[in-house]
DNA sequence: AATTACCTTGACGTGCGCGTTAACGTTGCT
DNA sequence: AGCAACGTTAACGCGCACGTCAAGGTAATT
């Protein structure tokens, strides 16, 4: 069996099993161009490698972390595939300085990423402070109001 | 004209420019029981109060901040309607003991959305790192092979 | 060779969160 | 009284992100 550590590829059911997702969603997401076709087997079964995998799960948590529509992420995962292309080394050692303009891209993108986290991370901690001051002032009620009281 | 300090209720339109959102989307609300029906004036017009208007943002933020649905957002504001009812003072001295123990559940509720804050902008902070990672590998690359860059 | 489990591609269906249009009533101003 | 601006309900439409068959092919087990 060619499998020395931990199954490099998955089938669709595993990986739609460990993604948390659905296989229709995970054949939705290559229809929509979100992830490039995978390998295939013989057969014709879909075959998910662990750079597959990855990025599904960045996907997931730009979907459901973030809230982005999958535009959008289609969008923004485009940096991915230039990690990808350094991944490989150069091996097609073609255009460096093109190259480099496309890493140079991939690296804005990723700090507008970063950007739009702090954004939303600022304003979910506005958000947790009010509602902290909802539980003070709920305390205070129960204290002045409500003095001893079972646990029912 | 009955307005000392800033209108105190506003029509539809205004509170939806306000809000940011469409009139619809207001009316859509009301209708699934997201905003208690607002008083009217005589022609049926909707006036909204600056309680209203608060909860119409508070709304807003569960959606768009954290990504809920409305049907979820339903069950989570209902806390809301127990803070309104603190405001006024228990002018109507029912039960204490039963508000008292309304307000142990609000802010049960109000705690869960904490935990829930919590939960999000961790996983958040950690997708910010590895997005950080990711800026720095860029960094190293260009340095080692592409020294002097010209900005196009 | 048969059974079972897993996969394939369509294609139609669905729930959510509104957008849009139609037909009509109200308010405010002149 | 007339007009424009703003509001009302009702109903249909729509894009997204899948769910759910249907009809069939492939893989692994016995």
């Amino acid at each position: 069996m060619d499998d020395p550590q931990g199954h490099a590829y998955l089938q669709i059911g595993e990986a739609a099993d460990r993604a948390q997702l659905t296989q229709r969603t995970l054949r939705y997401y290559e229809e929509k161009g979100l992830l490039n076709p995978p390998t295939r087997m013989d057969g014709g079964f879909r075959l998910y490698s662990a750079d597959d995998m990855e990025r599904i799960d960045r996907i997931r948590q730009l979907k459901e972390l973030l809230g982005f529509s999958l535009a959008d992420i289609k969008e923004m995962i485009e940096s991915d595939d230039v990690r990808l292309q350094i991944r490989a080394e150069w091996r097609s050692d073609a255009d460096t300085a093109e190259k480099a303009e496309q890493i140079r891209r991939a690296r804005e993108v990723t700090l507008q990423q970063i950007g739009l986290l702090d954004a939303k991370m600022h304003k979910m901690n506005a958000m947790r402070e009010t509602l902290a001051e909802r539980i003070e002032k709920y305390d205070s009620w129960l204290l002045e109001r409500a003095p001893q009281n079972a646990k029912k």
